[in-house]
DNA sequence: ACTTGAAAAGGACAAATGTCCCATTTTCAA
DNA sequence: TTGAAAATGGGACATTTGTCCTTTTCAAGT
């Protein structure tokens, strides 16, 4: 536990007191580490493994809005606010966390450098959400599939978000753009008659780079 | 200046160095206090009137996100994560703000109260933000619209959403519920064939606010 | 009371997207 | 290798939402 600490820089964020609470947890793929509209009194710290993160409505519609990866942190902004839970958080492969009690952090973690880690944290959540949600409003699936595919294409293997993505499947490709999967493949079709792309054994492969980038219209994930 | 200081707690979350370097500025109605994807070096407090927030796609299209009235805080995510502006702001009255450069702010004003009014705010905005564009996505217009209804409707006068948006006219709404006046008007002639509304002089008059609930399906913005 | 411009209301049609289904292909464990 | 489960691909149709335009209503001023 110690290196994984250190590996991630809990140790510089976490005082001594604070790290002495930490619990040590795996959550196996599938599990669900919170839910929208549960309680929750600890912040958990993911560093190992890959969580979908998805709003669920209470009919049980859903909407991925990220993947992520460690270091990634979970209960920050409830944490602050106080707030019941506002996003469902599902392990996609086994998990590991380390988790601290709330109360644990507001008696021991008070310093300046936990504050702005937090802040730097949930305001690079807000702008990447907004940004993801205003594309959502302001382009069509197609624009928006364009713009997914042209992150994934033309970034380095070392891009946050491409290694977030890549491995995803249709189903969770149409479930992040917002739409059905019956008309992300209705797209796709269409691309692929555009000659824009090519499916092979299940693949997408894209033929013309340039033509995507205008399709995406501006829009883009970085 | 020193009163408005005072009447919204400034003074205790700007050290006197900072607010030696407050600027007090007027927009006019209409005016643009800052705009997509600009640069951006100061941190507004707006301390009266009322500005709109829009999402804006490079092709001209908008969605309003909120409307604001003091105190507001315009500029602290970017001050935090150093990218250029998000969200378009516009005067929609004469608006009064105050505001002092990120670079005195760095420098005079690394408090922990400052920082935890930051985390607040942004949180706050965070929160606010998420739960509306989940809505968006995981509702139809006329649950949003219902939702809206029961909103404005259900609150007491001192509700800030109410506040915000009962003077709104049909196309700020039908623009903040990220939709068409023309849709948003087919909602409206349904609800009122449904005998859950009735027009009258260009207002719209609630007959059942239980149906509206029905209609609603959960979906509130509080 | 009459004019007039803005806001509201809505008709007609088109485009985007969702739902329900089923056939085919791929994957992966036994 | 094989068989079941999952993922992919797509037809048919319905619903939602957008666009363009015209008509109607309302309020303010003369």
């Amino acid at each position: 536990m110690e290196t994984v600490i250190q590996q991630y820089g809990l140790d510089t964020i976490l005082t001594e007191e604070t790290r002495a609470w930490l619990r040590q947890e795996t959550f196996q793929k599938g599990e669900l580490l919170c839910t929208t509209g549960a309680a929750i009194d600890r912040m958990y710290f993911i560093v190992a493994g890959k969580v979908k993160i998805s709003a669920a409505s209470s009919e049980g519609k859903q909407r991925i809005l990220r993947f992520k990866t460690p270091l990634t942190v979970i209960g920050d902004a409830e944490f602050i606010n106080e707030r019941e839970v506002l996003n469902t958080v599902e392990a996609v492969t086994d998990v590991e966390v380390l988790s601290v009690p709330y109360a644990i952090l507001r008696e021991h973690n008070t310093t300046n450098v936990f504050l702005q880690f937090l802040l730097r944290t949930i305001t690079a959540k807000w702008y990447a959400d907004s940004k993801s949600a205003s594309h959502h409003v302001l382009y069509t699936v197609e624009e928006r599939f364009a713009g997914y595919l042209l992150s994934i294409a033309s970034e380095a293997s070392d891009s946050l978000f491409y290694q977030e993505m890549r491995t995803s499947n249709l189903h969770d490709v149409a479930d992040w753009l917002g739409t059905s999967y019956r008309h992300l493949n209705r797209i796709i079709t269409k691309l692929c008659e555009e000659e824009i792309l090519v499916r092979r054994r299940g693949k997408i492969i894209i033929v013309d780079l340039e033509r995507i980038r205008e399709k995406a219209n501006g829009n883009s994930y970085e």
